[in-house]
DNA sequence: CGAGTGATTGAAGTGGGTCAACCCTCGTGG
DNA sequence: CCACGAGGGTTGACCCACTTCAATCACTCG
């Protein structure tokens, strides 16, 4: 079922990681030019998502990751009592599926926010690869604690005032933008208000309450989805938080 | 300076894990006589931590992970604005320490609760076992996700009421004081209001009304430190989590 | 053009925080 | 042996940040 919605890319005779631009975000710095043709000759397979699909499913098999190539997701678990949270949204160059590891099944839900493509790269060959390739291994280790880190940093989030709480999400998002050289003060928000709030753990008119306030300070100015920020220098105080 | 703390453990001429109570909750369950023998190897000291000292400083450098022998800690992080969050309780049989794989330096502090000892396994030889043993390696997959799991919980633990967050804290300590053998019904609270506070992101005072709450209903019974569970079904029912 | 979804804004309600007083227990030292 | 102090816990009164409910607005897309 999973090979039949996975398609070879058909633009090019095969994955050239080295040639990707996503390189320096996917791919561990100290990887060696042979390790890194030793990784593209495992990662087989595109996949593209269309906006609103489910590239993995709670309680799904695991067998592969999965590393975004173009696009914008975000994960998601639904508490016992059925309502659902957002763990977190990703981008370009991270890392889908690594919470199937341990069980070989996975946790969250992880749904396309607009139009995506993504690299799969099935858990076998990385356990391989990991196994003769130290370097690998460690990398692996990386993209783990990467996870556990962003974990951390979401549970202190969950501690702060409304305001705080939007503040940093919009901190957080403007750098990773810049990290992969997308504008920092520009933004097409890819997420409803709803979503923000299932994230920062708010209601969505707290959400859109917010932004009136920061809107109000000059901090950011926002209509509907297109948010500008104004003084990112302000917002880095209202979260305590360096850039 | 770890050297100094580091003792051998006098009462043993080795350290036998394949007679260590702990066993069936630290090792993985598909290990063979000869893996837990290796792994025996690699297990070379114990280390005794008194109440109220720290075992692991946010910051230090990371070279070995811990696993509890006996004894109760907690792990928390100081957030950007100086409050202390605690990212939970650990016992008999968990692994401390292992935050510090990604960066090689630990992010979070580890404090005694009571009096305790913990087995101090080296992290290199970790490692030099993972590259030549699937099981093993498998294995601290398996730990660095458990971790991930524990986290994904909290979060949704932080979206709760203050009733439910405090029954799901107490359903989740007696679990895991059922699964290592002690009685999930009489349990000694390790911690201070203050501290189940910090984890579940409440003031102290709220807690000791929670407690109040669950108490006039019969859920529970407490005295200070000591609590009864009286009735684990209606704590259940509190938090929709099935045991 | 009209329906539907997402966003904004206001008014009223409430869960948990804040502040403060008081209690209990335990350890320490006169 | 008792007095004392300190730290942890409880409880009440009040407050406020966020939620809830509801009305209205603004795009977007059949």
């Amino acid at each position: 079922m999973l090979m039949k919605t996975q398609v070879r890319d058909q633009n090019m005779s095969n994955i050239a990681c080295s040639k990707c631009h996503t390189r320096k975000i996917c791919l561990p710095m100290d990887m060696t030019e042979k390790d890194i043709n030793d990784f593209e000759s495992i990662v087989l397979l595109r996949k593209a998502i269309k906006k609103g699909n489910y590239l993995i499913s709670a309680g799904m098999g695991f067998n592969a990751i999965f590393i975004i190539r173009t696009g914008f997701f975000k994960t998601s678990i639904i508490s016992p009592s059925g309502q659902e949270h957002l763990l977190g949204f990703r981008m370009t160059g991270d890392t889908l599926g690594m919470d199937g590891i341990p069980t070989r099944q996975h946790l969250s839900d992880t749904v396309a926010l607009e139009d995506s493509n993504v690299c799969v790269i099935p858990f076998t060959e990385i356990e391989k690869m990991a196994s003769v390739s130290p370097v690998f291994l460690n990398h692996i280790f990386q993209l783990l604690s990467r996870e556990l880190v962003r974990e951390n940093f979401n549970l202190l989030m969950l501690q702060m005032s409304a305001e705080e709480r939007l503040a940093s999400f919009l901190q957080n998002l403007t750098k990773n933008l810049q990290i992969r050289g997308f504008s920092s003060s520009e933004v097409l928000l890819r997420m409803t208000r709803q979503e923000i709030g299932q994230f920062l753990g708010l209601k969505l008119e707290t959400i859109s309450r917010m932004f009136a306030k920061l809107s109000k300070s000059g901090v950011v100015s926002i209509n509907r989805r297109h948010l500008h920020i104004l003084n990112s220098a302000a917002l880095q105080k209202i979260t305590g938080i360096p850039n």
